[in-house]
DNA sequence: CGATGTGTTGACATGAATCAAAGAAAGTGG
DNA sequence: CCACTTTCTTTGATTCATGTCAACACATCG
């Protein structure tokens, strides 16, 4: 299955914590990353904290259980955060975008792993400067506050999801769920009725709590059924957008 | 004098927000819950805000989607979060302890219900002068910030459990979860291989994603084989720690 | 072109859900 | 304290959704 997971350990060397200078200013995210909260002063001071830094996908930036020395806003890609058991099952337990944050603040380890799904830029800091700063800016504490609330909610709304729906409910509701965030990200307007995933199937298993093979079989049904259209092996094309919440219950 | 905060909830006539003024001095949770962070004076100004109120076993606070007009500290009992689907099923999506915070802060609506498991007292505030108060104290959002933290780690690893372990699995992880939760209340050292449960059957199903029948047979499953023993309905002991914790994984 | 990773499809096995009923406990009222 | 009801739990028989195992198809890429 997926034995690569399991080899790799710490001593993956593409991860050092270098990277380019922060020019906080010019930053694509200024606006919808907690850095909204700071004015350019105090900006400065965090971007002499901050490095640029890529990530190639299928890298892993964070390893569950390790002792975490970084946080970072995400500024390109999209990165999966994961919890895996000894014999190697996994669950993706949260998926983040640019302008969202990574990492674990005031917290010794990290619980779980962080992982690029596509080529990814993050912009990192060293967890104990950001503490530090961020317990001397109240507004920036408070915009990350929001920022967990959120994600709570999301996680416990997921957890709906994993526990109590079946694996056409399980589809159905992550289709619907990406349409809406991978939207969001394209300044387009509203929900896009066709969009391009960011992962596989394993992967969107792995995020549902199912195998590949079931969610495979969920797919090609809802595409037999004239619900939705496969392009190709990463896009989604909704066709009739109520029906998908209904069946998502 | 006890100002009825809100009122007007769906059904449940037994929710009125007024309740005993609050004496923070003496708080059995004072130095637990997020007030710990207060000086004398602030947790007087708070105090002003907060109101003792009782809660019936059984009886909602919240309800899931509704306005949510106050946040809380729970002072005694045990409550559950709980998102429910349109077809009657039931997510426990957190379970919460004397000193523990609920309600949702800084959010227009509540995604989940909380309901009381046992018959509990909370020190509940309106949520607009809390949240007032809170961007007003640093130290005691900062504190708010840690446990939102904690809960959310606490919910992705209960992702895993629901999207990726076995019937046995969840029931061994949820023994070994309470066992520390639960002997964590009682003053009392260390883990107890002996504890009583605040739920039912029903409710555990709940939790783990299962049904009642499923949750039942594996409780006498492993009483049968020597794991552990129930004395009564609600009463757990834990015989072989070592071999629950291979099980959970 | 073979080689490799990824996705689809089929046949089959199985864990957990469902349906059904019987037992235990816990209330309730006399 | 005893019948009686109600609620909760256990147990059994059976079904069904999803997992597992295996083969194949389809891209993509040296």
């Amino acid at each position: 299955m997926t034995a690569a997971i399991i080899v790799a350990l710490p001593t993956d060397a593409a991860v050092d914590y270098g990277g380019g200078v922060t020019d906080c200013a010019s930053c694509v995210v200024r606006n919808r990353a907690i850095c909204a909260s700071l004015d350019a002063d105090e900006l400065a001071l965090l971007g002499k904290l901050g490095r640029n830094h890529r990530v190639k996908a299928g890298h892993t930036l964070l390893w569950e259980g390790d002792d975490a020395p970084v946080v970072a806003n995400v500024l390109e890609g999209v990165l999966k955060l994961v919890v895996a058991a000894a014999d190697g099952r996994e669950q993706i337990v949260g998926v983040v975008f640019p302008s969202d944050f990574i990492g674990r603040p005031f917290g010794k380890e990290s619980p779980y792993s962080v992982t690029a799904m596509t080529d990814a830029e993050v912009c990192i800091f060293n967890r104990k400067s950001f503490d530090d700063f961020a317990s001397a800016h109240p507004d920036l504490q408070h915009k990350l506050l929001r920022r967990t609330l959120d994600e709570l909610d999301r996680a416990r709304h997921w957890m709906m999801l994993l526990g109590r729906k079946s694996a056409e409910e399980k589809v159905a509701s992550f289709l619907l769920e990406m349409s809406e965030r991978l939207s969001g990200q394209g300044c387009g307007a509203g929900t896009q009725s066709g969009f391009e995933l960011p992962f596989g199937r394993q992967q969107i298993a792995d995020i549902l709590g199912l195998t590949i093979e079931t969610t495979s079989r969920q797919l090609t049904r809802m595409r037999a059924e004239g619900l939705l259209d496969l392009p190709s092996r990463r896009e989604i094309v909704i066709h009739d957008r109520a029906a998908m919440e209904a069946i998502a219950g």
